[in-house]
DNA sequence: TGCCATACCTTTCATCGCGAGGTATCATGC
DNA sequence: GCATGATACCTCGCGATGAAAGGTATGGCA
């Protein structure tokens, strides 16, 4: 259990990924993220609450977040916020995206690979 | 059945998509395909047998690719290669590409997602 | 009163990347 | 002559996970 670091496949993880981005900045509700990945995508990415919800859930059991209820206007929100842990995390999912898509780019453009490491 | 074309989750699509582009530039066969896209993302991205062989079948069967065997050496190797179809459908995957990366990429960036359409 | 938006949550489904396994041939080394 | 490893093809089953749909509840508004 609690596998949390399953090699990542490759390219999984993008929820994860964002959702601690947006997180990095200011505490935020489940709801309020739902929406804020697709307006600040642009539509391009759309995560529905089934996505978004469990995902939070195994970062809060993961540590990387913390939680905590408040009430505003009478309703019932659950605030999310980054830990040390989570932050680290952030770090670690930003490089592995960064090498992965520039790779793709880079096939994609049709470089050769040669670039000296 | 068939479906092909799963209104592509939003990411997926990728081991495709780094096929067609490599066969866009010539004819390959699959397990030279499998180390191509090892060397050529620097071993950021790779993709097992497991993987290349059911999308190159996946792919012919939806008329994007053809094959012709064709026995070099004595060994006999299954070239692939691109049909419109499977033009059309790079075309597609990489546009789609473009704009998820770059979406994600401005989250990544905290660029406001102001900017005119 | 009724409907929609807000706000939370879970379950079920389908897909798909991945590892492992299976066959066969050729080249190499011992 | 034989064993090993690289080449070359393939498929099966597992597990993870994104997606859709459904379920509950409350507040605001017409």
């Amino acid at each position: 259990m609690a596998k949390a670091d399953t090699a990542t496949s490759f390219m999984n993880g993008v929820p994860e990924l964002l959702l601690l981005r947006l997180l990095q900045a200011r505490e935020m509700y489940g709801y309020e993220l739902v929406q804020a990945i697709r307006d600040e995508t642009k539509e391009a990415v759309q995560f529905g609450e089934g996505v978004v919800y469990p995902v939070l859930h195994g970062l809060e059991k993961d540590g990387a977040l913390k939680s905590r209820r408040k009430t505003v206007n009478g309703r019932s929100r659950v605030y999310y916020s980054l830990t040390a842990v989570g932050r680290r995390r952030l770090g670690d999912l930003t490089a592995t995206w960064l090498k992965v898509s520039e790779a793709i780019q880079g096939v994609l453009t049709g470089a050769r690979h040669a670039e000296a490491v």
